[in-house]
RNA sequence: GCUCCCGUAGUCUAGUGGUCAAGGAUAGAGGCCUCUCGAGCCUCUGACGCGGGUUCAAAUCCCGCCGGGAGCACCA
């Protein structure tokens, strides 16, 4: 480069023409890259959750993203529940299959079609016999310890070379109860050199007699994820397999076991680690403080779960353009909540009606209060007069202020926004701070939020940390219904969830 | 430790050999507007992890290093 540069420019100019004509500008690409091997109309995903619990913030990119792909080609998105029987750590929960159909709604993302693993138990046993007799597979009795030892040196079990009819006998035992829990597993036979010693004769099925959510004590025999899968995958008609990297041995063992039974599946495509850094929480752990009673159920907004966010207000459209704007891309990244704020309050902010609340309240009596004054009109949005007025009863002379707002100006004159105003003067004994009217006309003093204590409703703010912000609304919110979004002035969006049984107004921060 | 993946501004992302002296978003700074600390408008700050190669030409290809992450279950 430095060396064209420091050609004469007659002698670039002889270059220039000597060179190809320039590309073509590069198309600017929106939304996702486009699907390895997809045709329009053809495409099949599937979204693939573990009914453990409600969908968490983690799980949006996943939804989104299959549910994007969907969209672009004219495709179908499934939802398979990963029900099998997990583990003593991971177990399915009889409400997780709810919670999380509500999660999807509520994402808004209508699945083309819902499967259940623990229905297809059967179809994963029609091939082990197969399996078994061709060699491809065998029945280990190694306990788990003997079992991971041996795989750790890369040493062959005793019964992995048993001719196929022992092999198919000893399958009929697992199934039949004669080998119990731990006792017996189908592995898989792989290298047992496999670099990953993960991969080394994985473990295809294996006995639990726990209870299933849904289908109890049918089964006693369960396929682990990547033999379900490889069966699922294929008969279900998935075309691309998405989803997270966490997800890539699984890939591996899929496509062993494809050659293993001669079928051809799916493309995979992944995506990198996210991570809200607010949410350090994950799914599990929130089950955790669920159950415990730790947090106030699955909606609580520490659980960063569907629920919670649509508690707080959180549109699912913006969650979606938030997770869909990191694209494919496969680094692991971590992400300000800020970022999914900023995409909702794009939203909210055009069409959110505006009213006063005042946390930390300190009330104020104004001396020499206007005698005429009873009530003023304040416009919804200021931005959207289309959008109306409200009003205030302003008769009493008493007001709500924000005690910061009070503290930092005692002694000085300060404007009520949008109203009148006046002198703080001191607080006196009763607790009540004093003040006097100064004027009507718009000033250059400090303007302060102000609530009429006439009709104020106390207000309880729920915070995303579980906190709550105690405070006076304005009369308004009283009648406002279920569900409705305001922005309080200065304070932010919040979501009314309604009164308790102490006629506190509950309400749930969203976001500045 | 082993296997795999990833390194573009504070954060996220576009970019796949040539108008890329790097685009967008978000955050930050300043200004305008606004009787919100919100929104809007304008301006600005700010990045190709490091070192070698290949090439006329590298963010882009190759190698090494450094840094981050994931996986390494009879969980999903």
């Amino acid at each position: 480069m430095d060396e064209v540069n420091a050609l004469p420019p007659e002698k670039l100019q002889e270059l220039a023409k000597s060179l190809p004509a320039p590309a073509p500008q590069r198309e600017e690409r929106t939304g996702l890259p486009p699907l390895p091997g997809a045709e329009k109309g053809k495409v099949v995903l599937r979204f693939a959750p573990f009914p453990s619990g409600a969908l968490h913030i983690g799980n949006a990119r996943g939804v989104y993203i299959n549910d994007e792909y969907r969209r672009m080609y004219d495709g179908k998105f499934y939802v398979v529940f990963d029900d099998t029987i997990g583990s003593a750590e991971k177990k399915p929960l009889k409400e997780g299959y709810s919670l999380i159909l509500n999660d999807l709604k509520a994402a808004g993302v209508e699945p083309d079609a819902i499967f259940y693993k623990s229905d297809r138990i059967e179809r994963h046993y029609r091939f082990v016999p197969d399996l078994l007799r061709s060699g491809k597979a065998y029945v280990c009795t190694c306990p788990a310890e003997k079992l991971r030892l041996n795989r750790e040196n890369g040493m062959a079990c005793p019964e992995r070379e048993k001719d196929p009819d022992w092999q198919v006998a000893q399958w009929e035992g697992m199934l039949s109860g004669q080998y119990r829990k731990g006792e017996a597993v189908v592995r898989l036979k792989t290298a047992l050199d496999h670099p990953n010693p993960a991969f080394r004769d994985r473990v295809l099925l294996r006995i639990s007699e726990d209870e299933h959510p849904r289908v109890g004590h049918k089964y006693r025999v369960w396929p682990l994820l990547e033999y379900s899968w490889a069966i699922d995958d294929v008969e279900l008609g998935i075309t691309h397999v998405i989803r997270g990297k966490d997800l890539v041995m699984e890939d591996q063992m899929e496509e062993a076991l494809w050659a293993a039974l001669g079928m051809k599946g799916p493309h995979f495509a992944h995506w990198g680690m996210l991570r809200v850094r607010e949410s350090k929480i994950s799914k599990s752990k929130s089950m955790q403080e669920v159950l415990s009673g730790q947090y106030d159920g699955w909606t609580d907004p520490r659980t960063w779960s569907f629920g919670s966010l649509e508690r707080r207000g959180i549109r699912s459209e913006a969650i979606r353009s938030f997770v869909l704007s990191f694209g494919m891309s496969l680094a692991d990244i971590e992400v300000p909540a800020e970022s999914l704020y900023s995409e909702n309050r794009k939203l909210l902010d055009p069409v959110t009606p505006r009213r006063a609340f005042v946390s930390d309240p300190e009330l104020v009596e104004i001396k020499q209060f206007p005698s005429g004054l009873a009530q003023i009109f304040l416009p919804n949005h200021p931005n959207m007069p289309e959008m109306g007025n409200r009003k205030l009863k302003v008769s009493g002379g008493r007001f709500y202020l924000p005690g910061k707002d009070v503290r930092a100006n005692m002694g000085r004159e300060i404007r009520l926004k949008d109203f009148l105003n006046l002198r703080l003067l001191a607080k006196a004994s009763d607790g009540i701070v004093e003040a006097i009217f100064t004027s009507v006309p718009n000033k250059p003093v400090p303007r302060i939020q102000w609530v009429p204590q006439e009709g104020a409703k106390a207000v309880s703010v729920l915070m995303p940390d579980g906190s709550r912000v105690m405070g006076y609304g304005e009369e308004s919110v009283s009648d406002a219904r279920i569900g409705s979004i305001f922005q309080f002035e200065r304070f932010g969006f919040v979501r009314l969830e309604g009164n308790d049984e102490r006629d506190l107004l509950q309400a749930v921060f969203s976001h500045p």
